[in-house]
DNA sequence: TACGATTGCGAACACGCGTTCTTTCACAAC
DNA sequence: GTTGTGAAAGAACGCGTGTTCGCAATCGTA
């Protein structure tokens, strides 16, 4: 037994989804300003009148006199997906920041240990050649040149030397940072590159860097 | 990882209840002078101040100058069985680049259709409400100032408007110019923060933005 | 006992926000 | 033409509601 339903403009329906939205996200409902400026209707009268209109066909309920007294009656949010294709887990190491050493993983110690903390990798992230792959917490906004800020986790393969134009994990034993670069080799001595070219590159003694690792991917998650 | 909570007065764990049940009953949430009628509390103050302590806890949010702005957080807002560590498939929509359109997903079509392109959401890149999510590929170096880089994808959840600090992808009708900036509304005009604090902000009025959706994730595979 | 911190109370304040009123414009019926 | 109606706009108006401030009661501690 559905009420009736007539004609929905498409005002109407803009207005609904925005509703819906706005509940889904914040749990409170939005006021009739916020839905004039988020579905661009300029004046409040308007979102009145369609209101009144939505209520009349039973789309929602409005409790007069009362703020933000909207309730939406057809709502049947939906489900979320399903499982996907495979996946690969690698270990989490630690954390890497600009003055702190980088953790290492053990000799032959990147199976799936299940009870070791670890994170997933979709499929998109995955690169060709899985193994050796381990992942590490940024600490800090020390790499700010490679795109990489506070929080984010980058995942690694181990490797102790780089082709050039890749972009390695390394440890500056002498000035005891760390730091994520685009490696170059010329001659004996190393080219570090960040990859935000506005920045100045760093170059040093090739002994005088330790790769500890090739940056595969990258993942973030944005506070909400 | 679980905010702290400690005491719980026997007069918050009633008003807990209250706006539990307040919220099943009608969708939106109960004023201060409801909560304080609905518990048998003396006076509105009481309310507040218990309100305050609650969200210090973590068991709710609050919006400062919303009538009836509150969030539960301990509870499960989402009804559907929104799964632990599962993986989620979100459709890829097409691509985000400075001075081009950001495609918008069509109404309702979150579903997994399997045939479209979609990307595959890790674990730890999940947010709790996994309705409403798509993704985009970032097309030039445009969005460097929040940390992004071509060829990255971007999770967004589809909304309209955001609150103070929350990322969201957003238009500029008038400079044809699509971005990705920290959202702070202020008054009848919106300033939109570089997640790079070096960056300078844009400041323009509230009509003219577009929010398309909220940043929740992003994800980049590194070039070998 | 003294005293600061915590908790509670009531009232006034100020702003958020729903409501209403007046106009305007377009389109159809007569 | 006039009349009627749906849709929209803009501006007040006023109640709803979050916030704040002063003060009393309680409690822990020295």
């Amino acid at each position: 037994m559905t009420t009736a339903k007539p004609r929905v403009s498409e005002r109407q329906r803009e207005m609904l989804d925005f509703i819906r939205d706005y509940h889904a996200d914040r749990s409170y409902m939005p006021s009739i300003r916020e839905i004039q400026l988020g579905c661009g209707i300029s004046s409040t009268s308007v979102v009145d009148y369609n209101l009144r209109l939505l209520e009349r066909d039973g789309h929602l309920k409005r409790s007069p006199d009362i703020s933000r007294a909207i309730e939406l009656v057809g709502a049947a949010p939906p489900r979320p997906g399903s499982g996907g294709p495979e996946t690969l887990r690698v270990p989490l190491l630690g954390a890497i920041a600009a003055g702190e050493p980088i953790p290492v993983p053990e000799a032959g110690a990147y199976a799936d240990d299940g009870d070791r903390e670890g994170v997933t990798l979709p499929p998109e992230l995955t690169p060709r050649d899985s193994r050796d792959l381990y992942a590490l917490r940024v600490k800090g906004d020390s790499m700010i040149d490679a795109f990489v800020t506070d929080g984010d986790i980058v995942v690694l393969r181990h490797a102790r030397d780089a082709r050039n134009g890749e972009m390695v994990a390394a440890w500056l034993p002498l000035e005891d940072s760390a730091t994520l670069k685009h490696f170059h080799l010329e001659g004996d001595s190393v080219r570090l590159m960040p990859a935000n070219p506005a920045m100045e590159p760093i170059v040093v003694p090739a002994d005088q860097v330790q790769v500890h690792g090739k940056v595969v991917a990258v993942m973030r998650r944005v506070a909400a």
